[in-house]
RNA sequence: GCCCCCGUAGCUCAACUGGAUAGAGCAUCGGAUUUCUAAUCCGAGGGUUGGGGGUUCGAGUCCCUCCGGGGGCGCCA
């Protein structure tokens, strides 16, 4: 990052409106006028004499409160010539990218997508993949230690209702002995097909049987969900499952550490309390609450609750039930304990809007474990809906007409479903035109930009077809100094704070929106000026060059977010 | 009832920890190609940032209030 030294301290300046305002500007001189008691463009001045004596700098400009920095041209030259010598040639967008800028410190967890293995991916958990991923790869990129995880809740009743689901499709049991809970989609025919060799002898479907075969439905819907994740470029580090933490020490770590600090209680349905001294009375190890057939001897008719309240939730939570099964918050209570124990600085879940209230007792128990809860990020992702032609399409999860996110990428294809999914915040609705996106043209955004790529490329061949030779150090701002190519020059040099951007606000739109401007600085530039002559072999390879490292920048910012950089459209 | 999010151009959305003239895309209208790809460019119209009040050098952004929309409030996950 570009940084200067001033007696204020040090300035990373930010992004200009435009050439008028210099490369580079600062609003340090307001920030400080009042901490200071001091007028805005006395501390400007201050700020910017000595900002000019930075060999870098051209010259400056005071604008009331605002610092404007101009930059020299042999800096700006070595400056896109280290850029370009940093970025990688595109077309890895299926893998991890290589680490660009410094290896920064930090190991971070990324959790997204997380969905449940008892049905197909929809287009929330779609765009959950498209941004968790995305943004995995650019931390990479900015040379942090980035994880992307993804959890499976490969435990709990509804393993059971996909048992019941599975049985009912292969005829064992009728539709009236379905459970109301049971999954009744169309889509677990193919599961129970899928598996139905498989199926072991029994007399007599029963809960244990049927929760068995779930487990089997499960495993293999979780193998059909990452199959449709790698197709839609999405790598995951690590995958947990709740069966595996159940089975760890985090469950009876985190009750330790809640029941040390005295912040769990019994409680029944009636309001009647008993301490927790009851359980340590009777001398038995903290695993023993885990035992159900233990619990129920013991504290039936109590739930075990946890005193979130303290620590900002509204009300107390409940970690085991009345009988005698904890929920699932417990649970994820020892998952976090397990993130956190793998030593990550900085953790972050995307959650589906369903978890918006989730967040706050999720905090809280993090906070009553006694972690910083400052380390852990929390991250909803909105609501999504189709369109085409105008109309919402309608996603019912009711009788398995769900639109899944394989149709979705059979629709509108790989890129234009992930360019459209970070083109918005993840905070906010989206209404995703599928009309639009599948359309080849000026109007698709994802072409707008991915078409830049490919013109450089054939700009490049077409010179190549003149006998024109040229090399990255021909870059000459003095031969490129049209207001279209300078205008490029200065948002070239924004790439890395919108990366920086981008990953510490865990919104990857802020690069698709850098990516979709130095597209139309591009256009703008080529429709006006031509860049292959033959007349001018010196000009030509200065501007190639310029385009060569407007080239790398569109390919890498593409393929961070998972989008080819095709050489040719 | 309580809590959270949202309200910006006809539509969908941006706007860096409060900063310069609130910006894009789509839609609408009018132009441009004997050319390195027209999958492009140039231009036009379109706004009291839901209303009101406050904080200050400065508010779409922060505070209060009202209106309108969405979501959450389970011993489900």
């Amino acid at each position: 990052m570009l940084r200067f030294e001033t007696p204020h301290g040090t300035v990373v300046p930010e992004e200009t409106k435009g050439l008028k305002f210099g490369h580079l500007t600062t609003n340090l001189a307001f920030k400080l006028a009042r901490k200071l008691g001091r007028k805005p463009p006395e501390l400007a001045s201050e700020i910017a004499s000595a900002i000019e004596k930075d060999s870098r700098v051209e010259r400056v400009q005071v604008a009331g409160g605002f610092v404007n920095i101009f930059l020299k041209k042999e800096f700006l030259r070595e400056y896109l010539l280290s850029l370009h010598g940093k970025l990688p040639e595109p077309g890895w967008e299926e893998e991890r990218p290589p680490i660009a800028f410094d290896n920064r410190e930090g190991k971070h967890n990324l959790e997204f997508v997380s969905a449940n293995p008892t049905g197909p991916l929809n287009v929330v958990n779609a765009r959950a993949a498209a941004i968790g991923d995305s943004l995995v790869r650019i931390g990479r990129f900015l040379g942090y230690r980035s994880d992307a995880e993804y959890y499976v809740n490969d435990e709990g009743t509804q393993i059971e209702m996909l048992g019941w689901a599975i049985l009912w499709r292969l005829g064992y049991i009728p539709e009236e002995e379905l459970p109301e809970d049971a999954y009744r989609g169309d889509y677990v025919k193919d599961i129970a097909e899928a598996i139905r060799d498989r199926i072991p002898r029994f007399e007599k479907p029963d809960s244990s049987i049927a929760y068995t075969i779930g487990k089997m439905g499960s495993d293999y819907i979780l193998q059909t969900q990452m199959e449709t994740l790698k197709r839609f470029r999405v790598r995951y580090d690590r995958i947990t499952r709740e069966s595996f933490v159940r089975e760890s020490k985090y469950p009876e770590e985190a009750l330790k550490n809640l029941s040390d600090k005295g912040l769990l209680y019994f409680e029944s349905k009636d309001g009647k309390r008993k301490p927790f001294d009851e359980f340590t009375g009777l001398g038995e190890p903290l695993k023993k609450l885990l035992d159900r057939d233990f619990y129920l001897k013991h504290f039936e008719g109590f739930a075990l609750y946890l005193e979130t309240t303290r620590f900002g939730d509204d009300k107390d939570r409940v970690i085991i039930r009345s009988n005698g099964l904890p929920t699932y918050f417990f649970w994820d209570i020892a998952y976090h304990f397990y993130k956190v124990e793998r030593g990550y600085d900085y953790i972050v879940d995307f959650l589906g809007p369903d978890h918006h209230g989730y967040i706050g007792r999720l905090r809280a128990a993090l906070s009553a474990l006694g972690f910083d809860v400052s380390h852990f990020h929390m991250e909803i992702v909105q609501q999504t809906n189709l369109l085409r032609e105008g109309k919402r399409v309608r996603m019912s999860k009711r009788k398995g007409q769900l639109y899944t996110m394989d149709e979705l990428l059979d629709e509108v294809g790989v890129d234009a479903a992930r360019f459209f999914f970070l083109m918005r915040s993840p905070s906010a609705h989206l209404d995703f035109d599928m009309t639009l996106a599948s359309r080849i043209g000026k109007e698709n955004p994802v072409y707008y930009v991915q078409y830049v790529h490919a013109r450089v490329q054939s700009i490049k061949e077409h010179a190549a077809g003149q006998g024109i030779s040229w090399s990255i150090e021909d870059l000459n701002l003095d031969m490129t100094d049209t207001d279209y190519e300078r205008e490029m020059v200065r948002k070239l040099l924004y790439l890395e704070m919108y990366l920086n951007k981008a990953y510490e606000k865990f919104e990857p739109h802020h690069l698709v929106f850098y990516l979709m401007e130095l597209a139309d600085t591009f256009h703008s530039f080529y429709q006006n000026i031509r860049v292959v002559d033959p007349q001018e072999p010196g000009r030509t390879a200065a501007r190639i060059a310029l385009l060569e490292v407007l080239r790398k920048v569109i390919g890498t910012g593409l393929n961070l977010i998972g989008v080819k950089a095709p050489d040719r459209m």
